[in-house]
Parts: structure tokens; sequence; C-alpha cells
DNA sequence: TAAAGAATGTGTTAAATTTACACATTAAAT
DNA sequence: ATTTAATGTGTAAATTTAACACATTCTTTA
């Protein structure tokens, strides 16, 4: 090796040295989004939860997430979560907040993304992949990990309000449904309680219910109606309310 | 130098080329913010764009941007653009939505976080520094650069749900206003007429306005009384609301 | 198999909220 | 002094929401 080249070696390092601290300096800020995936179980509101896998937090309960690809859509990243974790496909999602305080996460400079999404707890696929997760009950506020409980908190308060604008709930219910099933979840959700002929009424008034002609089976009572949702009648009203948003 | 050491000097180099690569191969995301600024004059709704500088964008207009520091909280850089642009602190700041499509932005992988905000445009700090920038009517849709329609239809949704709940309004008047010009500002943000009357009442039953005493001076008419908002009231009053959320 | 228990299914009335609507008053402009 | 234009105010109708009770049907138990 000829001086000259040593020389040029060494430029070149300078070169590479620069960018090393620029990353090095941890000069980029990463991005991930997190899931609060509700499901809706013996009448109760539940989350789905996974055990933190830090140390910090051993113990504490955590959202499910991941980091974003970087030829990934921002809901393609959310919806792969989803996939991942249960199996699922065209479920409710939704985008909610950001969130991008400088010391949130332990491992660096990381802002998320949190979506909110609705599932039916009793779908057959779920079972095989609840391993390492745990469904918790909404009210039994078991503390999170990270900042995870203000994630938390404002997909509830989203749902909370965005069900009572729209009616979401059916993506937590089994595709035929009571009426009484309906209301319970309506009353998990909302943390009240509802006049059963109100509720009754103002859901027919909406015009979103079809009578399937089947009744409940195996109830300990008098079987109900079952009824499903008419998708199509909703997505025809929904444009004509709002014009975009939702 | 020795073998040896010309030795460490290329295994070094190969370690360092590696991580160029990690960099030059845009493996990162990169985080901005967009602020969708309002304002009120002349009875329109505005909104502060600027020129995009741009080439493949030339002549159209873009909202106010920046990426975020590596050390800045995310509405810490929404503060930062709004005191840049405007000059002013303390505005109505209020996040809406991400956007992170693949190829939203022609520099290379940028996730977006939406921040819309409210200001008084006859704010005297204002007028030096619209240079390069220009208010435009809202209702003439100019054709913005990148995803900016997307962005700027997502916070002006927000916005006209979010003052039907709450009374943002004053935001964007001077401290003392006419209800006249509340009710003007109003029609402009939600695009249709109202009641006088009607109208009057129900912020009468709201309780948030304090009579100054004074009139409106210089109008081509009979003056009306001139109001102010109770900050301290709506304060309490937005806490027995809604909770947490807004 | 008869009776008791428990949840379903249905309609009306009162209360509250929202909408529609008209005229006298005040100050500026002519 | 008269005209003009916007302010300021109240009531009645319509709609929406809230409160409320009993007969029916199926299961369970005696």
């Amino acid at each position: 090796m000829t001086l000259a080249e040593n020389g040029k070696l060494v430029n070149k390092i300078k070169t590479l040295q620069t960018i090393q601290s620029e990353v090095e300096s941890s000069n980029r800020i990463a991005l991930s989004v997190d899931c609060v995936i509700f499901g809706f179980d013996e009448n109760k509101l539940k989350v789905l939860l996974i055990r933190s896998d830090l140390k910090k937090y051993q113990g504490r309960y955590s959202l499910l997430g991941d980091l974003v690809h970087p030829n990934e859509d921002l809901s393609a990243a959310a919806y792969r979560i989803l996939k991942q974790r249960t199996g699922l496909n065209d479920l409710y999602l939704e985008q909610v907040e950001t969130f991008g305080s400088v010391g949130r996460h332990p491992a660096g400079r990381v802002v998320t993304v949190a979506y909110c999404s609705l599932i039916n707890v009793q779908h057959h696929k779920l079972r095989i992949l609840e391993n390492d997760l745990h469904w918790h009950d909404v009210k039994n506020t078991t503390e999170l990990a990270f900042d995870h409980q203000d994630i938390f908190d404002a997909c509830y308060n989203r749902l909370q309000k965005r069900i009572q604008e729209h009616p979401l709930g059916f993506n937590l219910l089994p595709k035929k449904f009571s009426l009484r099933e309906l209301q319970n979840l309506y009353e998990a959700i909302l943390d009240i309680k509802l006049d059963r002929r109100n509720f009754r009424k103002k859901f027919f008034s909406m015009d979103f219910l079809i009578d399937t002609g089947e009744m409940e089976q195996d109830v300990p009572h008098r079987p109900g109606k079952l009824y499903k949702f008419n998708y199509e009648k909703y997505e025809k009203k929904k444009k004509k309310w709002f014009g975009i948003d939702f």
C-alpha cells in the first residue's frame, strides 16, 4: 500500500466517522404504532395486553406495538400488528393520537401513533394466539408500562365518544346478536345503565338492524330475537351525515 | 504505518461502511409536523399558507411545517413553528391526525403530524411576518402541495366538529367582540346561516360571555354591545363535561 | 305437569330541547 | 327630519329525549 493510498483511506475514515457520529448521537427519531384492541366478553369490555419484556417495567403490561417499517404505510403497520397478534383481517381500526414526548420510552426517542381497534372475542381463530396475551377488564385499571396508560385512556375516551355517534358496537359482537347483548355492550363501554325500551326504540329508528328470524339458543331464559347489522345501509347514511370525516 | 495498523484501518472501514449503507438505504423515517393555522378576517375563514419551495410543486401552496428535532417534544415542535411563523405564543393548538403513507412526500419517507391552530388575525405582532405567507380563503380551494389538501381537510373537519361542542371561536376573535361578529364567525366556519335570536339565546345560556359595558366603535350602523369570553368559567365547566378528553 | 321465575317485547305521557318567526329600538347616513 | 340598517328581545310549535308498567314466552323447579 502506498502512502497516497493510505491517505485516501484516512480521508474515507473521516467521512464515515461523521456519518457514524450522526447515527450514534441518535440524531433520529424512531416511529412505532401501538394498538389498543378492545373486546367484549362476559358482559365486560376488555383490552388486549401483553406482559412487558423490559426489565424496568417487569410485571407490567403494555399495549401491542411495533416499529413502523421504512417502506410501510402507517396504517399498514397497525394492520400488520393486528394480524400478527389476533390472526384477524379486516378489523375496525381507527387512528387516535400520536404520542411524542422526548422521554416517553426508555429505549430512546420513539414517537408512537396510537390506533384503536375493535374485535369479536368469540371469533374462533383467536384462541390459539392467546399464549402471552391477556384480556384485561377495562375497569380493573392495571398500571401499564411506559405512557401506555395515557394511550389507553385516549383510545377509551375516543371509543366512548364515537360509539354515541356511530354504531360501531357491531364490531365487538358476533354476526348475530340479541338486542340485550347490544345493550349490555353499550352499558359496558359507557359505564352507565340505559333504559331498555328507549334503547330499543333508538336502534330500531336508526334502521340498521336486520331481523334474522332466528332466536337465541341455550339461554337460561326466554330467548330473544337475533339481529344482524345492515352494513350497506349504514355506509350509505354515513356519507350523507358527515361528508368526509369518518 | 505498519501493515498491522493498515489492517486495523481496513477493518474499521468495513464497520463504518455497514453503518453508512444503513443510513444511505434510508432505513429511517423522518418525522415532521404541519400546522393548519386558521384565521378570521373580513367575515371569512382563512388559512395561512406558504408558497412551496420544491420545484415539483412550484406555484402551489403548502402548510407550515418542519422536521421535529431529536430532543423536542412533538407539541413543542408545533408551538415552535407557530412562534416562528406568527410571532405569537400561547395559541390554541390541537393535534389532529398523523399522515404516514410511504409516498406522501417527494423528498423521501416523511411521516407528519398535523396540528390545527386558531389565531387572531388582528393581532398587531402578525403583520410584520406576512412576507412570504398568505392568508387564503378556505372556500377558494387552491390546490395544495403534497398531500396537504388531505391534511387541511382533516383539520377543517375537526374544527367544524369541535366548534359545535366547544366554544373555541374566541381564539379567532379580538378580546372584545360583538355577538354579530361571533355569529359571522360560526357561519363562516360551518358554512351555514344561523338564526340570530336562537344563536344569541344559546350563547347566553352557556353563560361564557361577560358584558364589557362597552359598545362597538366606528361601525356604519347601530353599535352592538361588546363582550369578552369568560375563560375561568369555561375551564371549570369543561372538566365537568368530559373528564379527560379535550 | 303445574307453578314460579326471569327476561322479552311493546306504547304513552311528560319534560326538555330545538326551531321558526316579527316588531320596536337605536344610531348613522342622507 | 327622514330614511336606512342592524341591534335587541319573547313566544309558540315541533321535535327529541326521558320516564315509566304490564302482558308474554320460555326455562326451571317443585
